[in-house]
DNA sequence: CCTACCGATCGGTAGG
DNA sequence: CCTACCGATCGGTAGG
C-alpha cells in the first residue's frame, strides 16, 4: 500500500506539482480515504520528503558504480545512464526541476552535502584529461558539468514542450535531441571526436 | 495599480508557483484587499494569462529586430539578449518553466504558433553556414536551437541551485557558468571558434 | 483502513 | 477600492 501511494504521488506531483496536488486526489488515485493514507504518511509534508527520498536514493546508490566502472567509452556511458534513468519515468525530472524551484534552498543543502563530491571525482578527471592533452584546453569543468546535467534534465522534464518550437507531431523527438545532446558535449569536450 | 498586481504577480509567481501563490498573498504584497485586487483582473486564471502575456510580448516584438540585426558575431549577440533578457529578472525563466511543466499543452500551442516561424529561420541560416563551409556537417540544427535555449533558461532559472554542486558560496557563478555556455555553444557550432 | 468532523483558507460575489 | 459574506476544499484529528 505505501508503495502505491508513492507511486501516485510521484505520478501526481511530477504533472501537477506539490501545492497543485491536493491529498484528496492522491487518495483517490490510490483508492483509499484519506485519514487512511494519512495513517501512511503522517502529513503532506511528509510524504513529500520520503517521494523526494525514494528518487535521491537511487543516485546516493547508482552513482558510485557508475563512476567506478571503467569503459572505453566513460562519457557516452554517463551520459546513456543518466539519460535512462529519468527517460525511464520522466516524472522524475519534472518533480527534480519543480523542487528546484519550490524549494532552492532545501535543494542546494541535499546536493552539495550528498552529490558534491561525486562531482568533484568527475571534474577532475576532466582535468587529467585536460593535462594528458585529449581534452580541449578552454574548458570549465564545472561549469561543463552543470550545462551538461541541465540538458539532461531539461530535455526529459520539458523537451517535448519545446520540441513543438520545430515540429508539429513529436514521436521519438527526444531521441534524436539526445543525439544532438551527445555531440554536443563530445565535440565541446574533446580535441578530437 | 495594474501594473503593481502584475509586478507583484509575476514576482511570487516566480517564487512559488500559480497553485503556491494565493491572490489574498498578492494583493497583501500590493497592499489593497483581495476583492480589489478581482476588480483589475476579473479571476485568478485571467490574471496568469495576462502574466503570462506579458512577458511573452516581449519577444514577440523584440525576435524580428533581434534576427534582422546584422552583427560580425550574431552566435555571441544572440545569446546575449537571451541571457539578458532572462537574467534581468530571474523570475521570468522560473516561470517559463513552470508554464511549460504547468500546463505542457497550452505552451505548446502558444510557443508552436508564435515562436515556429523564428526558430525556422535560424535553424535556415545554420543549414546556409553548413553548406558554406563555416558550420559543423553532423549538428541537427533544430535540436541544437532547442538544447542552447534549455542551457540558457535552466542557467537562469536554476543555476544557482545546481551551482551547489561545485561550490559553497555562490557569487557570480552565473557569470562563468554563461561563458562556458557560449563556448559549448560555439564549439559545437563552428568548424573552427 | 473507515466515518465523522474540525478550523482555516481557497477563489469569488454582492453591494456600496 | 472597501466590508461583508459565500460554498467548496484544504490538511489534519478523534475514535473506532
Amino acid at each position: 500500500m505505501r508503495n502505491k501511494i508513492l507511486e501516485q504521488a510521484i505520478r501526481l506531483f511530477g504533472s501537477s506539482g506539490f501545492e497543485g496536488t491536493s491529498i484528496q486526489t492522491i487518495a483517490d488515485a490510490v483508492g483509499i480515504k484519506k485519514p487512511s493514507l494519512l495513517y501512511h504518511f503522517n502529513s503532506k509534508a511528509k510524504l513529500r520528503d520520503e517521494v523526494y527520498k525514494h528518487l535521491f536514493d537511487h543516485w546516493k546508490s547508482e552513482l558510485p558504480k557508475l563512476l567506478a566502472t571503467t569503459s572505453e567509452d566513460p562519457f557516452g556511458s554517463f551520459i546513456k545512464a543518466l539519460v535512462e534513468y529519468f527517460q525511464d519515468d520522466p516524472n522524475r525530472s519534472k518533480i527534480a526541476v519543480r523542487e528546484m524551484l519550490d524549494r532552492p534552498e532545501f535543494v542546494r543543502k541535499v546536493i552539495s552535502e550528498e552529490l558534491r563530491p561525486w562531482v568533484k571525482l568527475v571534474s577532475d578527471y576532466i582535468r587529467m584529461g585536460k593535462q594528458s592533452g585529449v581534452v580541449v584546453e578552454d574548458i570549465d569543468p564545472e561549469s561543463y558539468i552543470i550545462l551538461v546535467i541541465m540538458m539532461v534534465i531539461g530535455t526529459v522534464a520539458v523537451g517535448d514542450v519545446l520540441s513543438s518550437l520545430v515540429v508539429q507531431e513529436n514521436i521519438d523527438t527526444d531521441k534524436v535531441i539526445i543525439e544532438e545532446l551527445k555531440r554536443i558535449g563530445r565535440k565541446a569536450l574533446f580535441k578530437k571526436s
